[in-house]
RNA sequence: CGCGGGGUGGAGCAGUCUGGAAGCUCGUCGGGCUCAUAACCCGAAGGUCGUAGGUUCAAAUCCUGCCCCCGCAACCA
């Protein structure tokens, strides 16, 4: 087909924020793109695959101020490893973008500008309880007892001059959008999701910018404003596309552009689904034809943190098992729409089960009988038994099913397929004993037939696997002395050449691995990497040990300090709140009345330590709904930079209702 | 009553939309085979399909209540 007459087909995955390196779950969205993007091309698409970094935001200034370097000296270093692990794992993307490109900096202002000036976006305030190690607001419906719930850091009421996007304005449209595209958001169920949750009660209009930091892209009209994160972010799409604002539009925009899948995490399916095609609406531009919000990939022993020492990185498990098995680990442990659950001896028994034992040894057994027997020739002889039928009816099947899984975009089921001929191969092999074939000289052309149908069958099964473990497959069809074999290729059994002769030496693909050797490197490499993040901490503490310093609040007046009502409550029973992890219910006795206050102090005291302390407690505090119970108020605590709490009690005993000022 | 997902033999999952003999992978046990990476093939044991009701000739599947896990809850990349 030449190129021109190809279909075009545009994926890409999110960008990868720049904030640190990147991890197995994170690894897993660029492998399963890569997957798809390769059988895209296997299927006769023109095919543009696009990935990159998300290199703006508070986050990384700070980063990048710890470490002692510039913003852009540390999003070039993070880049570099994001790269390389992209690299390394055998992506074959087009283009990788970077915020910091100079062409998507420059739309992203003309972008800006432009949503303004036809009045989507309109300058406001942004009023709300902000974290600052979270830099993000929270409504007060969120916030815990008044800590951030992300992080547990207190908030702080604080209002910033802000640009918004006027979202209601193209919400109907959306809505009509998405009912006549029922396969625009997948999997489905996150449909209804986005409906239920954000379009129809009515959507909020979104903030564009920030002041609070300077990383960023600056508004050119308003310059002290950056752009904030999700206009940036999601343009990535079409400035890396050679978008233009002001209708230059580059060749592969002209070509690519709308995007047929967006393949995401589902932590973001709502700014992919709902703010994105906004905002191409907003410019006038086609929607993306699929946004797919794939699952997460999770580690056995509860989430991957640093200090549990169980962050799995993609380099690690490539220096134990390889390239391919870590792909075939990914993707086939990645169901279709719930979390997928990764651990250490999974992956040995994937590894020896289907990739030693199934696959590896089946190809092996193969060419080294066509070896014995037949000095490696293979010989389509025609001999065929009514077993042969069977062989050649599944494996056929398995092609045609992989595609379907494919275009669903199943890629788990796609390989489970195509481990379906190896496991039939195997039994093939049972079912028509060759070696006992070899012992009769009559039956030599009969033992001929059942290798060449072994052959053929695993060069389907290696052809169709090239999307997904593409060294793998070269591999096995260089053993074979053959070529991969085109999807349409494999609508017939038997185009093996026959009389072609496979390796005399054939190599190991995978080799069986004991589980004990991995979880003992595993544990060494686990106690290392707590060692280094309680390393990291103390060190952190030392330098910050005396003093911590908080950001400072605007000025305000006596009468804003007027408006604030505190306490002595004393408290009179106190219970853990079960729905919670870290709320602890009071009864507080303040004067004659007792008040229910929630605290999110589960961490630092126990219920028992509570009871019968008098602590200070603004009294005049809006109830709040927390965990579904009231709280009628909030126990005040000194927080040091780690987070740790501290009751605030007074002096001298003082009785309950005493007021603070 | 915030929204959503889930609870199926020892482990991990499919099956639920469109009701009709409970399936797959791993593990265990027994057998077969010897070409191969102690591998491959066959067979068996093991499940009241979270729980209590309901509809039906028939329920893992449809309806209702309850219990237990896990996400999300609006400017979080």
């Amino acid at each position: 087909m030449c190129q021109n007459c190809k279909k075009p087909y545009y994926i890409t995955t999110a960008i990868a924020y720049t904030s640190g390196k990147p991890h197995i779950g994170n690894t897993y969205e660029i492998v399963l793109a890569d997957s798809i993007a390769r059988y895209k091309r296997e299927q006769g698409y023109d095919v543009f695959f696009q990935t990159g970094t998300d290199e703006h935001g508070q986050k990384i200034e700070l980063k990048a101020a710890e470490a002692g370097v510039t913003p852009k000296e540390f999003v070039d270093g993070v880049a570099g490893q994001i790269k390389d692990i992209w690299d390394m794992m055998n992506t074959s993307y087009d283009k990788f973008i970077r915020t910091t490109d100079e062409y998507h900096e420059k739309q992203i202002q003309k972008i800006f500008k432009k949503l303004y000036e036809q009045g989507d976006i309109y300058k406001g305030y942004y009023e709300g309880l902000y974290c600052t190690p979270c830099e993000s607001f929270w409504t007060p419906s969120q916030v815990v007892d008044g800590k951030c719930p992300d992080c547990g850091h207190p908030v702080q009421p604080a209002k910033e001059e802000a640009y918004f996007f006027k979202m209601s304005k193209y919400a109907d449209r959306l809505i009509a959008h998405i009912n006549e595209h029922p396969e625009f958001i997948q999997p489905v169920a996150r449909k209804n999701e986005m409906m239920n949750n954000f379009l129809l009660p009515g959507l909020q209009d979104l903030c564009v910018s920030r002041t609070s930091f300077t990383w960023g892209i600056p508004v050119d009209f308003d310059p002290k404003h950056v752009t904030y994160v999700w206009l940036d972010a999601l343009s990535n799409y079409i400035t890396g596309l050679g978008y233009d604002c002001d209708g230059e539009n580059g060749e592969l925009f002209k070509k690519y552009w709308p995007a047929d899948l967006h393949l995401i995490g589902k932590d973001i399916i709502r700014f992919h689904t709902i703010y994105w095609p906004i905002f191409l609406m907003a410019l006038g531009l086609p929607l993306p034809k699929q946004v797919f919000g794939h699952p997460w990939l999770l580690q056995g022993d509860g989430k991957m943190s640093k200090s549990k020492g169980n962050v799995i990185y993609a380099d690690t498990l490539v220096d134990f098992f390889g390239v391919d098995a870590v792909r075939y680990f990914v993707l086939h442990e990645m169901p279709f729409d719930n979390d997928g659950v990764i651990t250490w001896e999974l992956m040995v028994e994937r590894m020896n089960s289907d990739l030693a034992n199934i696959l590896g040894n089946l190809v092996n057994r193969t060419i080294s009988m066509t070896n014995k027997y037949f000095g490696g020739v293979v010989n389509h002889t025609d001999v065929s038994e009514p077993v042969d039928d069977d062989l050649k009816v599944s494996v056929l099947a398995a092609v045609k099913k992989t595609d379907e899984k494919m275009n669903q975009l199943r890629v788990a089921d796609a390989i489970t397929e195509i481990f379906g001929i190896f496991r039939r191969s195997n039994k093939y092999i049972d079912e028509t004993a060759p070696w006992v074939l070899a012992k009769d000289e009559a039956k030599k052309d009969r033992l001929a037939e059942v290798l060449y149908n072994l052959t053929e069958a695993i060069t389907i099964g290696a052809s169709l696997l090239a999307s997904f473990m593409p060294d793998t497959s070269e591999k096995i069809l260089k053993q074979l002395n053959t070529e991969k074999r085109s999807l349409a290729d494999m609508e017939t059994f038997g185009n093996y050449p026959s009389g072609n002769k496979v390796t005399d030496a054939p190599q190991i693909l995978f080799a069986r691995i004991d589980v004990k050797d991995i979880m003992e490197k595993v544990e060494a490499l686990q106690a290392a990497q707590k060692a280094e993040a309680a390393g990291g901490e103390k060190a952190e503490k030392e330098e910050k040990e005396t003093v911590v310093e908080v950001e400072a609040k605007p000025e305000i007046t006596y009468d804003d300090f007027e408006k604030l009502q505190f306490q002595i409550g004393e408290i009179i029973s106190c219970e853990a709140v079960q729905k919670s992890k870290k709320l602890l219910c009071s009864q507080v006795k303040i004067g004659s009345q007792v008040r229910q206050i929630l605290s999110g102090i589960k961490a630092y005291y126990t219920p028992e330590e509570m009871v019968g302390k008098k602590v200070m407690v603004v009294t005049n505090l809006k109830p709040a709904k927390l965990a579904g119970m009231v709280s009628e108020g909030m126990i005040l605590c000194a927080e040091d930079d780690q987070g740790n709490l501290a009751l605030m009690t007074p002096e001298k005993d003082m009785p309950a209702g005493s007021e603070v000022c």
